[in-house]
DNA sequence: AGATCTACCTGGTTGC
DNA sequence: TGCAACCAGGTAGATC
């Protein structure tokens, strides 16, 4: 479940090992991963818009991956990937095949590969120009980045809302880069329960689940992210940051804090993992 | 405004 | 062993 950390250590990854690299080929083997409309280049013009463009550099917005690409007869590209649940970037080495689940290979001109794979088929990949990137109507409704905020600028975006602390944090519309793990896990550490309404949570809280946020994604990008089932960076290496869970998947588990037995419940739709004595 | 449900998709796990 | 049921989860959209 690629989160922001994870996206984060794959961009890093990709533009250390991609910028000034050249796109020769690119085949979409899964039409369905490459979606056009909303201002997106057309599949059948992809593949000749990116041929002959050099990779500037990758960067992350909330959980999509960025890659931008130029060339001079049409200048800048934005390649927008969002991974979902299943969806990996990886750079691979000449002459490696594409697998089960590749659905667009990028042929770079030094012969190295860029797979986008995804067992689920729920991630995408679009390409837009400049003009066209704000008015990608998700990239638009996006929420600030955490670690971008301040402690009373994060504390304003839960004031006088009704709604349970954890549906606010997985709202990208609120703060964006947020998921399930990460939620938890900050939840945790802030020992505020998931159910609690946000306004009954006091501002210095709020300004405690803000350091205790930008706590664990800084350990969890340090980590190169979380890997519990698909995730891998840009090398295919897993990550490490699912050994510090505190909290999730440790349902019955006892809290490293206090011992009392972890609980799982559903809040917001998702698997929730708390601590019913460490978080009111 | 907010909660809840469904759909999307497929591999892994669990239960009979 | 075989197979059905269920689960994981990010986002969109519908409904109350």
């Amino acid at each position: 479940m690629p989160e922001l950390p994870e996206v984060e250590t794959i961009a890093r990854g990709l533009d250390a090992d991609l910028a000034g690299a050249e796109v020769r080929a690119v085949a979409v083997l899964d039409a369905r991963v490459a979606p056009s409309g909303e201002g997106a280049v057309p599949k059948a013009e992809l593949p000749a818009m990116l041929e002959g463009a050099r990779v500037l550099r990758a960067w992350r917005r909330a959980k999509v991956l960025v890659l931008d690409l130029a060339r001079p007869e049409n200048g800048l590209l934005h390649l927008c990937f969002h991974l979902r649940m299943t969806g990996r970037l990886t750079v691979e080495q000449p002459g490696a095949a594409p697998r089960a689940h590749t659905r667009v290979v990028f042929d770079l001109a030094d012969g190295r590969r860029l797979f986008f794979g995804d067992v689920r088929r729920f991630g995408s990949c679009r390409a837009l120009r400049p003009r066209d990137l704000p008015r990608w109507k998700f990239w638009a409704a996006l929420g600030p980045e955490p670690l971008e905020l301040s402690p009373a600028a994060f504390a304003d975006l839960f004031a006088g809302r009704r709604a349970q602390m954890k549906s606010l944090l997985l709202d990208q519309h609120v703060i964006a880069g947020i998921g399930n793990i990460y939620a938890d896990e900050s939840l945790f550490r802030a020992g505020i329960a998931p159910r609690a309404r946000a306004d009954s949570v006091s501002r210095e809280r709020l300004e405690g689940l803000h350091a205790a946020l930008a706590e664990v994604l800084r350990e969890a990008i340090a980590a190169n992210g979380s890997s519990i089932s698909d995730y891998v960076d840009s090398h295919g290496d897993a990550g490490a940051f699912q050994n510090d869970f505190r909290v999730y998947g440790r349902a019955g588990e006892l809290c490293r804090v206090c011992q009392t037995p972890l609980v799982r419940s559903t809040v917001a739709g998702r698997t929730t993992v708390w601590c019913p004595r460490c978080q009111r």
